[in-house]
DNA sequence: GCTACAATCTGTAGGAGCTACAGATTCAAG
DNA sequence: CTTGAATCTGTAGCTCCTACAGATTGTAGC
């Protein structure tokens, strides 16, 4: 059988921090590995698979929570394809409610920095704006 | 004098929950009031201006460090209405990369569920895709 | 003045998602 | 067998709050 995979070794093929590893671990998300004599953690494709799974799930927004939920739906494997995409429908949407208030934000900024001419204190118009008790 | 602000009163005109501006106080970001005989904590105008300007700040997105960084300057008095614009600049580009951010997960997203047409969770492309060991 | 009842007090713990130690072992190479 | 790197466990910290518990204070009505 396959040479086993050590923690280090894990951590650098997937980029996720070795603590990290050990945190999802603890929490649940991935599967306690069989351990070396010593202790030592050994993975396998399979567990090299799965947390490969949750970096991208990690790099694509989607919270822990919902990473389980979609492990488990995998794992259970009576899932559906249309389970999958209601999530990931789901999850788009939420995104898209976040661009549209960055993008707000930035628009106020823009807004209360628009007049600043780099002047003295007194008249700082951002400063102004925020601090009147009168202002929205 | 005018009649002292409770802090069920400031919360309720600032928004901000009777928890966090204890909160706010107890990391130094609002100084401490002034107490009452019994010990409840009594606000005034100035404490409500100030307030206001943190949670402004907040809704802006600003974390609690580069507030309580814009109330020093502006309490010192020697800042330059630059130095303020040069903050407020400064978080608007990292708005902007976030946004830029938040677009591309959703142009992944969209991607991969782009072939999903709820099938069988056999041929499922979103759970292929992300479980992929080639994938980027 | 007294009694309710609301408001406030302090302190601590939790949640999300890690990161960063400290101090003790274990592994692998020479 | 030694040495140095890797790993182990456990705990504390980070950000920005939120949610209690249990005690005390403030206030309105009688």
């Amino acid at each position: 059988m396959a040479k086993p995979i050590t923690i280090g070794r894990l951590s650098q093929r997937t980029g996720v921090h070795i603590e990290t590893i050990r945190y999802y671990e603890k929490i649940g998300l991935l599967t306690d590995p069989p351990r070396s004599a010593g202790g030592h953690r050994q993975y396998d494709l399979d567990s090299f698979k799965r947390l490969n799974f949750v970096s991208r799930c990690r790099r694509l927004g989607f919270s822990l929570a919902e990473i389980a939920n979609l492990l488990s739906l995998v794992a259970d494997g009576d899932y559906s394809c249309r389970d999958i995409q209601r999530i990931t429908l789901a999850h788009k949407a939420s995104i898209r409610t976040k661009i549209n208030d960055l993008r707000r934000l930035e628009a106020s900024l823009t807004q209360i920095s628009k007049d600043c001419e780099g002047g003295n204190a007194a008249d700082c118009p951002i400063v102004d704006a925020l601090f009147d008790q009168n202002a929205p």
